[in-house]
DNA sequence: ACAATAAAGTACAATGATGAACAAAAATCA
DNA sequence: TGATTTTTGTTCATCATTGTACTTTATTGT
């Protein structure tokens, strides 16, 4: 699964990790380096490594912010944007053609699981507090 | 929090990958590699790169099996048993620590919001096969 | 029985994520 | 203002995981 979307990557000329980078800069254009890296939840080093490939690739342009010399705010350039639409239909048509037909029922059954473990946990929960051992 | 967990088994000379492997082995004695690496999820390689460690370490013991000469099945040692013990002790004592006081609220909270969330996803999905577009 | 296929384990190279140590710029505060 | 502390981003060494190719042993089909 994982592998396939690469696979689809591959011809894009991208590399997983930076499809999300990708993603979240379409939505959140002008961003720091830091705060995409809390966004995606990563260490801002990974950041560091990621960028300036993206940037020599063409995809995206880091500028430095003029009242503050220490971050760079991030924009997608024109080939950014197009790359990501294109990246997006990849990965939404694996999700369909992967969910397609069979696994509408165990999308309920997973969400009933859910449900009845949230009860449970719930009533651990206050299980717990009443009884401080 | 994980750096934590780090440390403290650095004091029992065991490696972070090593603790689950330790614990489903307290649990399953006699499993073989590639049941093991099934329940943790993981790539089978991965278990011929950490078991051999662990087993000069004298954590556990690789038995062939009697009927197939494939499988190697998985024991812990006297000195297996005692660490993984002293492990979990660690283990449970850093969750309590960090879970005590404060956050119960923010289980019930988490908790809330994942009904709602499950909620939403369930009108979605059936929204989605009323109107299959 | 035997040929083809599948499964268990191993070796290895490639990928990705992480934290620590560091430099430059900004904020704090005395 | 000037000193201290934070914050941004970079670099680097380390560790973990993955997939692939391979060997050995079982199983399956004919």
């Amino acid at each position: 699964m994982q592998t396939v979307l690469t696979r689809e990557l591959t011809e894009l000329d991208i590399k997983p990790p930076h499809l999300d980078i990708l993603i979240n800069l379409y939505r959140f254009e002008g961003i720091s380096q830091q705060e995409l890296a809390h966004k995606l939840l990563v260490g801002r080093s990974n950041m560091s490594m990621a960028l300036p490939q993206m940037e020599k690739r063409g995809l995206i342009e880091r500028r430095g912010d003029t009242k503050d010399k220490r971050v760079l705010r991030l924009y997608l350039t024109r080939e950014g944007r197009s790359v990501t639409e294109k990246a997006m239909a990849i990965q939404t048509a694996l999700i369909e053609r992967t969910l397609s037909s069979e696994p509408l029922d165990q999308c309920m059954a997973m969400a009933e699981s859910m449900e009845r473990l949230i009860v449970t946990l719930q009533s651990e929960i206050r299980e717990d507090s009443r009884e401080p051992s």
